[in-house]
RNA sequence: CGGGGAGUAGCGUAAUUGGCUAUCGCGCCUGCUUUGGGAGCAGGAGGCUGCAGGUUCAAGUCCUGUCUCCCCGACCA
């Protein structure tokens, strides 16, 4: 490929509404262009890198037994009733109609449609386990969409979802995957780590997202040194020893305008650690209570998870004094005005003499003890994970935190899309049962961001061998010269024959442009042929990761030979 | 959707209290000179100042509406 035939316009400066470095290379190298709020167009530079990604993936699924299909974009609402997504998903939904006023939704991912092609022709378990899969468009009309492809409208993703006959083999089989995924992320070269986590709007019993670490990473990831990793979202917290003191009396004080769990503490010179904190949410517009401990946050993830609501909110001050009867900031669990469901997180349950609000207004209650002044519904682990708590699986370790960008998600669905779908098949006594499924995401734009992200400096990108657009890029200082003009094509006539790509930079430009647009583009090996040095039979050789030290003097056929070895040809 | 900021050429930007033909750099085109880390000179093309109204002798500038984009909080591959 010649580089002045190649559509890969670069710019000096990013624009300004570049936010994170992946875009502002992006943009900058010629891969993508920006359409409009969250939607990009992928120009052949930035293709090439996708369909390198594209095809790695590729390898991974189909060496895991998995078979590519593609489904539709576009799918009738019917069956996201069936399965209730159609609510559930929200806004998030690209909703259209036909024009018969029909409607539908562009798919933001497809469990409905491969649930739905496999209850048509799977019968029998002699045709489980099986696993498809499919590289598609995908659309969620995203609340903020930002990080250029990171988190955009539209982007590429790899969905493929698998179908057994039990759960042990969905076990055996989700090994396997995370094995796949592992290998993908390790060939993409990122720092990574698989973590448990929350399995939101798609659902099922257990998921695991894999994280390439990055301090630009929307996602929050808690570990420990003994292996243990979970998304913030997820993890799971240790529950407090209890307090055994002898239970006081319980008495009313007086805390005026004082509502905050930190002023009231500082005010009675109480703990913050002896507070039982009232929230009030709004699920799905029910009221409720939920209690914890007065340092902790709640977790809105998991609480969410535990009531199975679509919709949780923090109730509004008015809802808030017609259930307490006092204004925000007076709320207990003690005598409320009106009675509504309370839930407790663990560490609200462990604490002796508490302080809560007295659902009152200015006052507050001390000496509060639980199953004696008050009850509760249930109990779960409700609360936000901290840095240095105890580690939930080696029970010793302390928990730090980390940034990760997620680009995969894998999924043990169990029998949720098969119970609503109906999707069957017959065991060896002739009796019907349920389908039991997996499912496994992998953002593949969303890779070529964190790629870059991860593996950037001051001159621009610097892509992984086995992902850069263009492995190689030969660098004739002139082209008009006719020696030079014959090495380049020897060159390129050798390494193009064992299926690398190729750029010649055949521009009439000053060697810095080439130079600056090379290192931009981020190719991975560069060959600068030059007038003075072929004069000695050599040729430059560079790769990109190395900077201008690593430049070596060799022989052309010596650059070709160092090429093919790196990528094993 | 709530709160904050911004829309001027492909990109980055300037324009005093409202005032003359809307500024500059990069990029683009032509020519000459250059030619190993974003060259120099000369010439040139490119704008409905987001859009629609309004105020005014006069609007990029002020007012109203609207659209878009960005940033901060709730979603997710």
């Amino acid at each position: 490929m010649f580089f002045s035939k190649l559509y890969a316009p670069t710019l000096r400066e990013a624009p300004s509404d570049a936010d994170i470095i992946s875009a502002k290379l992006m943009i900058r190298s010629g891969m993508i262009r920006k359409v409009a709020s969250g939607l990009y167009e992928f120009l052949p530079l930035g293709l090439r890198a996708l369909r390198k990604v594209e095809n790695i993936i590729r390898e991974e699924m189909n060496a895991a037994d998995g078979q590519e299909v593609v489904l539709p974009l576009i799918f009738p609402k019917e069956l996201w009733i069936e399965t209730g997504r159609w609510n559930v998903y929200g806004k998030e939904l690209f909703r259209l109609k036909d024009r018969k006023d029909a409607e539908f939704c562009l798919a933001p991912t497809a469990e409905e449609g491969v649930t739905d092609l496999v209850r048509k022709d799977i019968k029998s378990y002699k045709h489980l386990p099986i696993m498809l899969y499919q590289f598609g468009t995908k659309f969620r009309d995203e609340i903020r969409p930002r990080f250029g492809i990171m988190r955009a409208r539209e982007f590429l993703m790899k969905d493929g979802y698998s179908f057994h006959v039990d759960e042990a083999d969905l076990e055996r089989y989700y090994k396997k995957m995370f094995q796949a995924y592992t290998n993908i992320c390790e060939r993409c070269g990122f720092k990574f780590r698989a973590v448990e986590a929350a399995a939101g709007a798609i659902g099922g019993s257990f998921s695991h997202e894999f994280m390439v670490l990055a301090d630009t990473g929307e996602e929050e990831i808690a570990h420990c040194e003994c292996g243990y990793g979970a998304n913030t979202e997820k993890a799971e917290c240790m529950t407090c020893e209890p307090d055994t003191s002898e239970k006081l009396e319980m008495e009313e004080v007086l805390t005026p305008n004082i509502g905050t769990v930190e002023e009231v503490a500082k005010f009675l010179d109480i703990s913050p650690k002896k507070f039982i904190k009232t929230m009030i949410y709004l699920a799905d517009g029910q009221p409720m209570a939920v209690l914890i401990r007065g340092d902790f946050e709640v977790n809105e993830i998991k609480l969410q998870s535990f009531l199975g609501c679509i919709e949780l909110v923090l109730a509004d001050e008015k809802t808030i004094s017609e259930i307490t009867g006092a204004p925000l900031g007076f709320a207990g669990p003690v005598s409320m005005k009106k009675k509504i469901k309370v839930i407790a997180d663990l560490s609200a349950l462990n604490i002796a003499n508490a302080v809560t609000g007295a659902n009152k207004k200015d006052y507050h209650l001390k000496n509060v003890n639980i199953n004696r002044d008050f009850k509760y519904d249930t109990a779960a682990d409700l609360r936000k994970i901290l840095k240095d708590d105890a580690c939930p699986k080696c029970k010793n370790g302390k928990i730090d935190f980390a940034r990760g960008i997620e680009i995969g998600h894998t999924f043990k669905l169990g029998t949720k899309y098969s119970e609503s779908m109906n999707a069957t098949y017959l065991d060896t006594n002739g009796k019907e049962n349920l389908i039991v499924m997996g499912c496994y995401g992998i953002g593949v734009t969303r890779i070529l961001a964190a790629t870059i992200e991860q593996s950037n400096d001051e001159n621009g990108i610097i892509w992984p061998d086995n992902i850069a657009p263009f492995e190689v890029i030969i660098i004739p200082v002139n082209f008009a010269d006719e020696k030079t003009k014959e090495v380049t094509e020897k060159i390129y006539k050798d390494l193009s024959a064992k299926g690398l790509d190729v750029l010649i930079d055949d521009r009439d430009e000053r060697a810095g442009i080439k130079f600056k647009d090379a290192d931009l583009m981020g190719i991975p090996y560069r060959i600068v042929i030059g007038e003075k040095n072929l004069a000695n039979g050599n040729v430059e050789f560079k790769a990109r990761k190395d900077g201008k030290e690593g430049i070596k003097l060799m022989k052309p056929e010596e650059a070709v030979a160092e090429i093919l070895k790196i990528y094993k040809k």
